[in-house]
RNA sequence: GCCCCCGUAGCUCAGUUGGAUAGAGCAUCGGUUUCCUAAACCGAGGGUCGCAGGUUCGAUUCCUGCCGGGGGUACCA
């Protein structure tokens, strides 16, 4: 996908090495394997240590088929590249052991990579891959009958910043927030207020006291089982249209709906649609019947099911015993209908891991109806809809369950991190002009961020501590050099060009970070390949920590050699690198979700 | 029982198509500011990559078994 063009040489040139150089095994095996160039590139290695060379190609497993040893052939190798490369090339091949290390023409990268970045600025790393295609996001999808704790916060973080991701490869993306509109627990909401209701008062407090109603209905429910029972009837009240369970549901949606609207706003969260499993109702039974029709279908214990044919996955049910829906029901409705309205690319769920068999056997259910009616190959979804799944979020070692009562509000963790970084603030910078917003701004991207310091699979420990750290690998370490880098251009003064003599950033330092910048596109497309902005965020960090190596790098009398000095050409050519860090620092961030004061 | 995820430094974690001397942050100890933002930078100590086999020129990475932690396993979502 990126254009390498330092790579798209080496493997041409290579391909003719091998080719000149073992022209038996060349002709027993055709343009395949080191004699094709687009293999070679796809082949490409990066070097643990950058010292060693920008990529590198191992020729170890090829030993067999040419013959030799391997450093043997890396060296002959590479002195017929280097031949054919001539003199002056922009990239030079080495030898070391088995592995044929590239370097390139340090300059020449540099002024490739900075004009790049200075002309297209925040397009930078823009890619047109995912022109003409739909992809679907699902993400948050909070169960609006339960409060807005941490627990929710993983979804919609990665679903958030996956959004920004696929916008950037140019996708035509839609976020979509599928709320927890409906089902079971409305019935045990019911019942509960059956009970205690005429207590509440939901003018005030509102979110506080319906989870004090949901916790104690199922302290209740543990002694009183017939409790569910009652819950069940009073759901199967509500999907016929009972008109008091009716009314109650509409109110609990209301509220609920203000309240992640508030809570989206602090954060910055984006969705382009929100919708809900009431909003399928009316798409189930026509789904029902396909699949009746298609005789995939049959009745088990009483209730509708669909036997999946997979030994290691139980039937998917479609009607309870008592003939009312459950979740499979409507997302299978709604995985259908998104089909049928958008034709996705690829459709994924961003929800946690312990429903990875429960989407297994969404997925299954889909692929054998679309065998059953023999869907053309290429119009099938199969293998388009995905489980982004994550880890838990725990707490002191423990999930927290909405049950029990065991929740961490996300708003007072926002409202604690924003707290600490206006804290924080007063004592470093307190001349500094928007306070509230600033503080507001570097709080959020400490929580946000701290959602992307682990992958994707691992459960992540919910530690104050480490969410209201601002020292370190953190959000507001990279919102720090990112406002550094804003006070630098703001001293300079002068406009920032890429018309400057490359040849000047030659030292470590500089040109760690211009390598830094060239890899900003194959991050991106990293993270999305593998579906987690964790990619972008540890890059992030690795480019803010050579950022600022580079920023106090110290002469050889052991002074600090500043960027803005007296020598115009080397200023100018180091502000340029400057300002394409901040670039990409800020769009960096904007990725994952976070935004980037201009100063702090 | 079966299925999925996880196990790397004291702690939290990177290391993803197998590759070169396994890397960061926090914590600990020491250093850097006549001030381009010290929310930073430099240095030191700290490792049986859970255990045992296997495949390979090469395994933290792939395969098998075991141990430990978590989750799932049809009328919740």
């Amino acid at each position: 996908m990126s254009k390498d063009q330092f790579k798209q040489l080496f493997a041409d040139k290579a391909a003719q090495a091998f080719k000149a150089l073992y022209q038996e095994a060349y002709a027993a095996t055709g343009e395949k394997e080191v004699f094709n160039a687009r293999f070679l590139l796809e082949h490409l290695e990066k070097p643990k240590d950058p010292s060693m060379g920008r990529f590198a190609f191992p020729v170890f497993r090829y030993a067999k088929l040419l013959g030799g040893k391997p450093p043997d052939i890396a060296g002959r190798v590479v002195a017929e590249i280097n031949r054919l490369l001539g003199d002056n090339a922009i990239c030079t091949a080495a030898a070391v052991s088995g592995f044929v290390n590239v370097r390139v023409d340090s300059s020449e990268l540099a002024s490739r990579t900075l004009g790049d970045v200075l002309s297209r600025e925040s397009h930078y790393g823009d890619s047109d891959f995912g022109q003409n295609r739909k992809y679907l996001i699902e993400y948050c999808s909070a169960n609006i009958a339960k409060p807005y704790g941490v627990g929710h916060l993983r979804s919609t973080i990665i679903g958030n910043s996956l959004r920004r991701v696929y916008k950037k490869l140019g996708f035509d993306v839609i976020g979509i927030n599928y709320l927890g509109d409906w089902g079971t627990q409305f019935g045990k909401m019911i019942v509960a207020f059956r009970m205690w209701g005429e207590k509440v008062n939901l003018e005030k407090d509102a979110v506080k006291q319906l989870l004090e109603l949901y916790v104690r209905f199922h302290d209740k429910a543990r002694k009183d089982p017939t409790l569910d029972e009652e819950a069940r009837q009073a759901f199967k009240q509500l999907e016929d249209g009972d008109s008091e369970a009716v009314q109650l549901w509409e109110r609990l949606k209301t509220i609920s709906l203000a309240e992640l609207d508030r809570i989206h706003n602090m954060l910055g969260i984006e969705f382009d649609i929100i919708t809900g499993e009431s909003f399928l109702n009316d798409k189930m039974e026509p789904l029902v019947e396909c699949l009746q029709k298609a005789g995939l279908t049959e009745i088990s214990r009483g209730a509708l099911v669909v036997p999946l044919d997979d030994p290691n996955l139980p039937p998917c049910m479609l009607k309870k015993g008592d003939g009312a829906t459950l979740y499979a029901t409507r997302d299978l409705a709604g995985l259908i209908y998104r089909w049928e309205t958008y034709h996705f690319y690829e459709s994924l769920y961003v929800v946690g891991t312990a429903q990875s068999d429960y989407f297994k056997q969404i997925f299954k259910v889909v692929s054998m109806l679309e065998e059953a009616e023999s869907v053309p190959e290429t119009d099938r979804m199969t293998g388009r809809a995905k489980h982004i799944d994550f880890g838990w979020v725990l707490f002191e070692g423990e999930t927290m369950a909405t049950r029990a009562g065991k929740v961490i509000f996300l708003e007072d963790v926002i409202d604690r991190a924003v707290a600490l970084a206006r804290e924080k603030i007063l004592e470093k910078n307190p001349s500094l002009d928007e306070i509230d917003a600033t503080a507001h701004k570097i709080g959020v991207g400490a929580v946000i961020f701290s959602q992307f310091s682990v992958r994707r699979h691992k459960d992540v420990n919910f530690d104050w501590d480490e969410v209201l750290s601002f020292e370190g690998e953190t959000g507001p370490y990279l919102q720090y050099t990112h406002a550094r880098l804003c006070s630098l251009l703001r001293n300079y003064g002068k406009d920032i060009t890429s018309r400057i003599d490359t040849a000047l950033l030659d030292n470590v330092e500089e040109r760690r970070v211009i390598e830094l910048l060239a890899d900003f596109p194959e991050i991106i497309e990293d993270a999305a390949r593998t579906y987690d902005p964790h990619v972008i965020a540890a890059y992030l960090l690795r480019l803010a920590a050579a950022l600022n190596k580079f920023y106090q790098r110290k002469d050889e009398k052991g002074r600090i050699d500043k960027i803005i000095s007296d020598n115009q050409a080397l200023s100018a050519a180091r502000m340029a690198l400057v300002k394409s860090v901040q670039t990409v620092l800020r769009e960096g961030l904007y990725l994952l979700g976070m935004e980037a004061p201009e100063e702090m």
